[in-house]
DNA sequence: CGGCTCCTTGAGGTTAATCAATCCTGGTGG
DNA sequence: CCACCAGGATTGATTAACCTCAAGGAGCCG
């Protein structure tokens, strides 16, 4: 067993785990049962790699509890965050298709997995389209947001950061600011810069009257600035 | 019907269509027609718009023949390629589970095209999984493409086009160079730059003798310095 | 021969990365 | 309680990458 991963309980764990991931919600009992025998539920402490690139991929995971990242390593680069993956999110389905994992994902904080057998599962979607449909529905979405991540390579520095801070206080459910939950140097990669410039970004944008930055609190004092900086 | 826009033929030229795209060639002879039942092929002349980003969303496309470029349309920049679709492959999937196309689409040559009703695919789907696997995959391999889509964009234009060019090569089945399929201006684009910078490259990977480039045909004098160029 | 479009070339400016130094801040031990 | 240290975050100066704007070619019709 990898450092850092402790095996958490049986049924009942995984049971109640799946059953409270939306995508698989509406499962019947039988259902959910013959999914919980394809999946160990995994507890990881912060900063643990789940799995590397080109790691053999013989299942994928589902976050209960907590957060990870996904990047993938280029040589003579920095390793280039491509995404998270939050509680009822899934990630590393690439294990359905290909036998490598095609990307590094390690865990950001405490986080709860359930790792789901590739091959197992496969059988099950051959079998009932249960499992299909929402596995489908799953990687439009995330189909979907990485199609933003490209659209938004594509913009100014300014522009990414107004998009992440207008996204980060939606999902906060935050009217007029957020909370930035991931240090700066995370941030910085997630927009694919370096903690110099996203110092400096804030910085403008705060002596624009814009946001204000406390911490890691951002308040937004123009949101309509900040929607047109985001070029939305 | 949009202009340029020519319904071609009935039940026979679909499901020939849809027997020849790999990801529908397992299909049983009932299935075929369940879903040729579903399908209408059409024929587009080249630069028609197939459907733009925000538009009602109530099929997806499958080429049969020809090409699409997928792109996103930003207020105050210019439009953002996305990436493309070629025979077997599909775009406009996000109408399986929204109800708005995310994303604008326009052919680059002459193109035939099976629209696929969405509802019924999805009605499909339910029944037989043997519709929802096939699809599982062909997202599978868009995310794949994507996410390398991110990885490179984080790359400065020099590794970008190197890379653009070792996998036309292999598209292309040839061992030592490429021809450029698109216009140079489509090109930039694609790599996310402007004409100017893709012709500067161009030329000092020329005097560098990594390439020699003749209007469109591309031969790799020094593949190695290629390889490590595109950080691969 | 215009007129057209696309590509190329040049000059200049802007953006953002790099390098190096400094500043916090939170923990540690005297 | 406070000096000290280690880490990340900030700032400044410099450099490099790339975009923008403007001015030529080169091919391609009429």
């Amino acid at each position: 067993m990898a450092p850092g991963e402790r095996l958490v309980g049986l049924q009942p764990q995984v049971v109640a785990d799946l059953a409270a991931c939306p995508i698989y919600s509406k499962l019947t009992v039988g259902q959910l049962e013959r999914l919980a025998s394809l999946t160990r539920s995994i507890d990881m402490g912060p900063e643990v790699v789940v799995f590397r690139q080109a790691d053999p991929a013989d299942a994928f995971y589902l976050v209960s509890d907590g957060k990870v990242k996904v990047c993938k390593v280029l040589q003579g680069a920095p390793p280039a965050t491509i995404g998270y993956a939050r509680p009822g999110e899934t990630f590393g389905e690439s294990a359905l298709f290909t036998d490598e994992h095609l990307a590094s994902v390690e865990t950001l904080q405490r986080t709860r997995l359930c790792r789901i057998d590739a091959a197992g599962y496969r059988q099950l979607m051959l079998n009932e389209p249960a499992f299909a449909i929402p596995m489908l529905a799953l990687m439009a979405r995330q189909l979907w947001m990485m199609t933003a991540r490209v659209e938004e390579l594509l913009l100014p520095v300014p522009a990414r950061l107004a998009r992440f801070l207008l996204d980060a206080s939606t999902e906060q459910e935050s009217a007029d600011g957020c909370r930035l939950t991931v240090a700066k140097r995370e941030l910085a990669a997630r927009l694919g810069t370096v903690p110099e410039t996203l110092s400096r970004t804030l910085r403008r944008l705060t002596a624009a009257r814009v946001i204000s930055n406390d911490y890691d609190e951002v308040t937004f004092l123009d949101r309509p600035a900040l929607q047109r900086l985001a070029q939305l």
